[in-house]
RNA sequence: GGCCCCAUGGUCUAGUGGUUAGGACUCCGCUCUUUCAAGGCGGCGGCACGGGUUCGAUUCCCGUUGGGGCUACCA
């Protein structure tokens, strides 16, 4: 860096055409880190040069995203900043100045050669095994040539004249110094026919004038620096650092994308993944804190995160990973927090009915606090604990097979249902002394009341504490669930179901 | 095909010119006995291969293999 004060400035610069992809995420969160933890500027440019793919919903699918995780911006197309505007459609007369300055000093020239053209050349040069790049004609036109075709009205667009011979070196850093030799780029175009500029041109352009310091990106974008690089000289703009981030891969291997399972961040919002869990487990693809620790909070991100510790080989979106390490913050979080998420889930499922009154939010915490040891996802919430919430719950078969199909069974749920139904006090302590003291008086175990009553009552043969839940749940209902389960159970009804998931 | 990048268990990784190569996920076993998809304990499993350099390479160099990326008027 030079001398003078130069505060660190990073941006994120995705193009809205879809949904906020895992890997930009990944490459987002990494810029904003490295930002944040030095102290600078983290820019949210937009780079709709797509004209056809470019749409607005796109754009407010970007900021949600940014936004689940954690990710916030210092300038950016809605906060504004310095270097406004922050879209590139908006910033056409910017690219022309530069290509101008391109075209004076004979290092861009117009090509006027049609899409057919450049496809024929393209496969004649494959043909012969030649590395495919521009050969054609236009290159080489002089004025007059170029009038005519001027003249004629003949659509073109603008191309940058690479050096044909010598070495580019990219200093990156994440992988030191890598060497690029010139004569196997092509003269790539830098502005459309539309007018539009390329992102080539445009990301060169939008990084000098925004005076970004640290391009931070995706390893995909290695390959196009020496581009950037050579027309980064040819107009006189000082480099900036270069860090290329390792890719996201799919577990085949193959670059993440929908044959993986999703790849729209949100999803995983909609799937009961926390944005502090995915935040960290995105974090800790090719990142690590060089400690023995992998649960990092925001601001032991920000306070550890270093390029230096980034790896130069790619990552695996593991969702097993992700979903162990949600079920970590799930039993940390707060049920206050968990049960504002969970609110909007139930009443999809149509477990609870408008606005609770605080007695039930109150209860629903109690819940919560309860279940959230043994869930990775805010759906287990919704899945493991609908007994909760409703009579209309499913007898698994586990609990079928294990406890409510036997014989003697049913006969005990009833001598419980007796005793729960003449308890004055509903609390923990006098739940479990009935139930211990059913065990005791006809001399069995209290797990052969306990796991069939819990089987009754819940429909499963795992969950929290059986005592803890009962409290929570209506003398009556308890008692209810009881009888029904012993009825069933001696009307046959509880054998088995097949086809049914264990 | 060409160019570029990468290579520690199945996965994410720490690490070193001499280590019993450490941790996490997964899987398995044991335990807790009020269940487990919870907790506790333990186990299986790794430096891709071949050459060098070196007293000694997982570590440094070269090659091979494998994987990935780029090779668009997409970004």
């Amino acid at each position: 860096m030079t001398d003078e004060m130069s505060e660190v400035r990073t941006r994120f610069a995705p193009s809205p055409t879809g949904n906020l992809h895992v890997g930009g995420a990944h490459t987002a969160l990494f810029a904003w880190l490295f930002a944040r933890h030095e102290g600078g500027k983290f820019v949210l440019r937009i780079e709709d040069t797509d004209e056809v793919r470019s749409t607005e919903e796109s754009l407010q699918a970007i900021y949600d995203g940014l936004k689940w995780i954690g990710i916030d911006w210092d300038e950016g197309p809605d906060v504004g900043g310095p270097f406004e505007p922050y879209v590139q459609s908006e910033r056409l007369e910017l690219y022309d100045q530069q290509f101008d300055r391109l075209m004076d000093s004979g290092r861009a020239y117009r090509c006027f050669c049609t899409p057919e053209e450049l496809q024929q050349q393209r496969e004649i040069m494959q043909a012969r095994g030649i590395p495919p790049r521009y050969e054609g004609p236009c290159r080489n036109y002089d004025e007059k040539q170029i009038q005519t075709l001027l003249a004629e009205g003949k659509p073109y667009c603008v191309r940058f004249r690479v050096h044909e011979s010598g070495t580019t070196v990219v200093d990156d850093l994440i992988r030191g110094e890598v060497s690029f030799d010139n004569s196997l780029l092509g003269d790539f175009v830098i502005r459309k026919t539309s007018g539009y500029p390329t992102y080539h041109m445009a990301v060169v352009v939008d990084d000098h004038l925004m005076d970004i310091t640290h391009v931070i990106r995706a390893e995909e974008h290695l390959a196009n620096t020496p581009s950037h690089v050579q027309l980064m000289e040819a107009l006189d703009f000082e480099r900036p650092q270069f860090a290329h981030l390792p890719l996201i891969l799919g577990p085949d291997r193959t670059k993440l994308s929908k044959r993986h399972g999703s790849v729209n961040l949100l999803d995983y919002r909609d799937q009961g993944f926390l944005p502090e869990a995915m935040r960290n487990f995105l974090a800790i693809i090719g990142w690590s804190p060089g400690a023995e620790q992998e649960i990092l909070g925001l601001e032991e991100l920000i306070q550890k995160f270093t390029l230096d510790n980034v790896s130069k080989s790619p990552g695996i979106f593991d969702l097993e990973k992700a979903t162990w390490l949600n079920g970590e913050y799930l039993k940390t979080a707060d049920a206050d927090y968990l049960t504002d998420l969970l609110v909007p889930m139930l009443q999809e499922e149509g477990l609870i009915e408008g606005d609770l009154s605080p007695e039930r939010r109150e209860w629903l915490e109690r819940v919560v606090d309860l279940m959230k040891e043994r869930t990775r996802l805010l759906n287990d919430f919704v899945v493991w604990g609908r007994y909760y919430f409703t009579e209309d719950f499913p007898y698994d078969n586990r609990a079928r097979k294990k406890w409510l199909r036997r014989e003697d069974v049913p006969e005990r749920l009833d001598m419980l249902a007796e005793r729960i139904e003449k308890m004055e006090n509903w609390d923990l302590a006098s739940i479990e002394q009935v139930i211990r003291g059913l065990a005791d008086d006809i001399d069995v175990g209290a797990g052969k009341i306990i796991h069939p009553c819990r089987a009754a009552v819940t429909g499963q043969t795992i969950g929290p504490s059986l005592f803890h839940l009962m409290e929570l749940l209506p003398k009556e209902s308890v008692v209810a669930r009881l009888r029904r389960a012993a009825e069933l159970g001696r009307a046959g009804e509880m054998e088995p179901l097949p086809d049914v998931e264990e």
